[in-house]
RNA sequence: GGGCGGUUAGCUCAGAUGGUUAGAGUACUUGCUUGACAUGCAAGGGGUCGCUGGUUCGAGUCCAGUACUGCCCA
């Protein structure tokens, strides 16, 4: 019996139940099966600590539908969740707990902080999990890895040992970009560059053995205590006298070489540039080439060390450079202050102005490693989504620098290199050497430092599967197929997962990467937790249901561009759920059998109607056309093409026409509509699924035959040859301009919808006859018309309001409803219109070079055109003639 | 400074291989408690596709230049 479903869609009463029972039923589960295809995606490891943002959204509801589509296609599909240690991040955060504790992370120790750390992962790490099940995303949670987990961290430990022992790695004391703020070290990448408004200020440096002075130009007064030389550019006119001479550095009295060095921009400030050799890459590099004394200034913190005159130790850098500014106009050494816009490189993660700082570090040299990366894509091996990010990718991997890997934290991979206290060896092994190789002391100490969380989160497609050991995981489910996520870490991540794919696999990670958009809000600016304009996608669910969240979401992700989120924006979606549950609604009422294998059976369906063919085309269609979206990653276009179908066509146009055959059709007409309503609706379902996979299942559990799986597992459509009826659809498509026209002469001529009237059609053709005589009925209901006369010859009712339908004329007789001047004003209009037409046809034919150089289809076509239209405005003028004489 | 995008109805966006006077949703106007749905139904008004030039019988759709705008890199 048909079941009643309630009048609104509530996804409340049903996402839980079926995320449960698709759980118990270990669906989302994989395991290698060679008598089928896999289909894997890994996903990006959101931090462990974090909570779901709308942009995880965006990526999760893509991984899904790829996922689901995939399953139902019957592929072996395995979605791997995890989540990412997330080093700087989460250490930030566990160390501003501790403080507020009054704790410090030093006066405890390593083992301890770790402790808390760890508590602090358990309390927050299943957050993000649970938040993406209520998503609905089909993960395969007993795969779910942790890049801290013991396998994964081994795993870690393994590859820096191999890259260490290929030459990959090495030690090296540089110039780094030091976040004071976590006092760290952190990468290239990890370094932000934003505008600021701030001063160029010019200072006076006396020359030595003279009263004069030279003026350098400077962002950063406050380094001027590490000043260990001028340059100018070897060409300018305007210094060569001082170059080989030496200022006397104010304030510390040091003595530094003026030199000359063709780096200098003699446009910039003065043409003379103080150098700071420790403290800024060029300089370093200068200090290099012109053996200066380096001098490095700073504490870990960015004060100032003992390294400067008494008075500034202690100092933060800021206070320095006021403290400096003040003290240089007392002495007038400052020449003048010009505003002045520049970019600042912050730290990413400590949100300061970063400090090039001189450290010892752990670097990987990535000339080797970019080249079979680099390759890899050239070739198309591995396809970019949309594809013009490959040239950033390429622009990025022939640029590369060396990678600062190590980090000055506790929390993450522990580099594995153990020195000799005693004899200084170095051994670097996964497993802690209990003693000296070269010397068997047992006073070996472990580098101090931990990785970089990228380096770990690089192996993430194959460590996730028990490597660096041979297991039959890693066999199947490796390279994956798609990968998800975000362009603003294609450097981070994706790019890095292709030279480690390479490196330790001998084989590319994933053959296409889809790059999302960025999410903002409705006015276009970033989702961020300051400006309070990033929603809570759980109250978004709470709100609108999680199918409706990821229509929403895929429906206004265009590929990229950036996605203007608004929750307007869902409610649309939750319309159209709304509409689609209505519409099942609609057919479980009618439904009045019991659903059997006959009922689906194309070969059974007796007396079908152009309305039936003519949405079976359409299925078709829909089917061809939503799996091929799919596979092209067009998500939204999926979304529209679904969207068209279910609402435009299926509710509004075959639900309304069959309606006469359902309430006053025999049992043979009835039988047959649902049956064909029915196996639509199943289709549909299928196809949405992977946009709303709960709905879909609470649905499809009310039209599936008994012996049929969930609709998970259920089988994808299939386009089918028999339902192939393009001339049906051309000549429903003339039923439904019929039915318009006259509901457009009787919205504009006021006729109420309880006025019933008469349509009278003059054909223009058997055909037309035969199509709208057989279709009276619906026709009758769909414009309330009571009676419809046909004919080649029929006669014009005198009083009636008039209308073209491919050269068929219409009319609706109307005396004493007509208001005549409006009637004359919608010809005198549809004329008018007709003749637009017709100029721009008969330009095109008129113009002889159109007709000798066009295709001969296409001149035909225009004179199709010339001859329909021309007809039509001969009828249209005759028709206004009438009404004028009346 | 270099690279990559974008610029189509009030708003948000579609518009393979160039060929009806350009489509959807939303907003707007009008009429509807029409036996699934007012989170609905029906009808309607509204853009000449940033600008300039070119290729072509024909350009929103290809080319060049230009303006504005976003992102990335330096």
């Amino acid at each position: 019996m048909a079941q009643e479903l309630s009048k609104r869609y509530d996804a409340s009463l049903i996402e839980d139940k079926w995320y449960k029972h698709w759980l118990e039923k270990n669906y989302f589960h994989s395991e290698p099966n060679p008598e089928k295809e896999p289909y894997t995606i890994v996903i990006p490891p959101p931090n462990v600590t974090g909570i779901l943002t709308i942009g995880h959204v965006l990526n999760n509801t893509m991984q899904d539908i790829l996922i689901r589509w995939r399953r139902m296609q019957g592929r072996e599909a395995c979605w791997i969740p995890g989540t990412d240690h997330a080093s700087i991040a989460t250490e930030t955060r566990v160390v501003n707990m501790l403080r507020e504790q009054g704790i410090s992370k030093h006066q405890i120790g390593r083992d301890e902080f770790l402790r808390h750390a760890g508590i602090w992962k358990e309390k927050y790490g299943g957050i993000i999990i649970e938040q993406l099940k209520k998503l609905g995303a089909s993960c395969d949670w007993e795969r779910e890895r942790f890049t801290m987990d013991d396998e994964y961290y081994k795993a870690v430990l393994h590859s820096f040992v191999e890259l260490y022992n290929a030459g990959h790695i090495y030690r090296g004391k540089r110039l780094v970009n030091w976040c004071p703020a976590t006092k760290s070290a952190i990468s290239d990448e990890e370094v932000i560059f934003q505008e600021r408004n701030s001063h160029l200020w010019y200072m006076r440096y006396p020359i030595k053995d003279s009263d004069d002075y030279l003026v350098v130009a400077t962002t950063r007064p406050e380094t001027m205590l590490g000043d260990t030389g001028v340059a100018v550019h070897p060409d300018d006119e305007r210094y060569q006298h001082l170059i080989g001479k030496h200022v006397i550095l104010p304030l510390v009295g040091r003595e530094i070489p003026i030199f000359a060095d063709t780096y200098v921009e003699q446009e910039f400030g003065t043409g003379c540039v103080k150098i700071t050799p420790s403290h800024d890459p060029n300089d370093w590099e200068m200090g290099k080439r012109h053996q200066l004394e380096f001098i490095n200034i700073f504490n870990e913190d960015a004060s100032l060390n003992a390294n400067v005159p008494g008075k500034f130790i202690g100092l933060d850098r800021f206070e320095a450079r006021e403290v400096i500014i003040e003290q240089l106009k007392e002495l007038d050494l400052i020449d003048k202050i010009e505003e002045y816009v520049h970019k600042v490189g912050y730290s990413e993660r400590g949100n300061v102005p970063i400090e090039p700082y001189e450290s010892e570090q752990w670097f990987m040299n990535m000339s080797e490693l970019v080249k079979p990366a680099l390759q890899s894509v050239r070739d198309g091996k591995i396809e970019f989504h949309p594809a013009h990010w490959t040239k950033t990718y390429e622009h990025w991997m022939t640029n590369i620098k060396d990678w600062c890997i190590s980090r000055q934290l506790w929390w993450g991979h522990r580099i594995p290199v153990y020195t000799c206290q005693d004899c200084n060896e170095i051994m670097v092994q996964v497993e802690a050497p209990s003693v000296c190789k070269k010397c068997s002391s047992k006073n070996i100490k472990q580098d101090e430092d931990v990785l970089d969380t990228w380096s770990s989160s690089w192996l993430w497609p194959f460590a996730v599967h028990q490597w660096p050991g041979d297991s039959k995981e890693l066999a199947y489910y490796y390279p994956t197929n798609d990968l998800v996520t975000g362009p603003d870490i294609i450097f981070f991540w994706v790019a890095r997962m292709i030279m480690a794919g390479h490196e330790f696999m001998g084989e590319i990670p994933f053959r296409n990467v889809y790059f999302t958009s960025i999410i903002r809000d409705g006015q276009g600016r970033k989702m961020s937790k300051s400006l309070g304009n990033s929603p809570d996608p759980l109250d978004l669910i709470a709100k609108y249901g999680a199918d409706a969240l990821r229509f929403g979401t895929m429906l206004i992700a265009p590929k990229g561009q950036d996605i203007l989120f608004s929750e307007e924006r869902l409610e649309v979606a939750r319309n159209f759920m709304n509409k689609v549950w209505n519409a099942s609604r609609f057919v479980l009422m009618n439904k009045a059998f019991e659903l059997t294998a006959d009922h689906l059976d194309p070969e059974k369906w007796e007396n079908m109607e152009l309305a039936d063919r003519w949405i079976l085309h359409r299925l078709n269609a829909t089917i061809e056309r939503v799996t091929r979206q799919l596979e092209a990653f067009s998500f939204d276009e999926t979304a529209r093409s679904l969207w068209d179908f279910i609402w435009n066509d299926f509710c509004d146009w075959y639900i309304e026409m069959i309606k006469s055959r359902l309430y006053d059709g025999t049992e043979t007409e009835k039988q047959t509509v649902m049956a064909i309503a029915i196996y639509v609706l199943r289709d549909v379902m299928k196809m949405i699924h992977p946009y709303a996979p709960f709905m879909s299942e609470e649905i499809w559990q009310q039209v599936k035959l008994a012996e049929e799986p969930d609709l998970v597992v259920a089988e994808w459509p299939r386009v089918r040859e028999v339902f192939h009826a393009p001339a049906e659809a051309k000549e429903t498509d003339f039923l439904k301009k019929v039915v318009t026209a006259v509901r457009t002469i009787r919205s504009e001529m006021n006729l109420p919808p309880s006025l019933g009237i008469k349509l009278v059609g003059r054909v223009h053709s058997q055909r037309q006859l035969d199509i709208l005589t057989k279709t009276q009925a619906t026709i009758s209901k769909l414009t309330r018309a009571e009676s419809i006369e046909l004919g080649m010859d029929v006669e014009k009712p005198s009083f009636s309001a008039s209308a073209m339908v491919d050269k068929m004329e219409l009319f609706i007789p109307l005396e004493g409803l007509i208001d005549l001047q409006k009637e004359i004003e919608r010809l005198e209009k549809e004329i008018s219109d007709t003749q637009g037409f017709l100029k721009s046809v008969q330009g095109k034919l008129a113009n002889k070079s159109f007709v000798d150089r066009a295709p001969a289809a296409v001149v035909a076509k225009e004179h199709e055109k010339l001859d329909h239209y021309s007809e039509s405005l001969k009828k249209l003028r005759a028709h206004l003639e009438t009404m004028k004489a009346l």
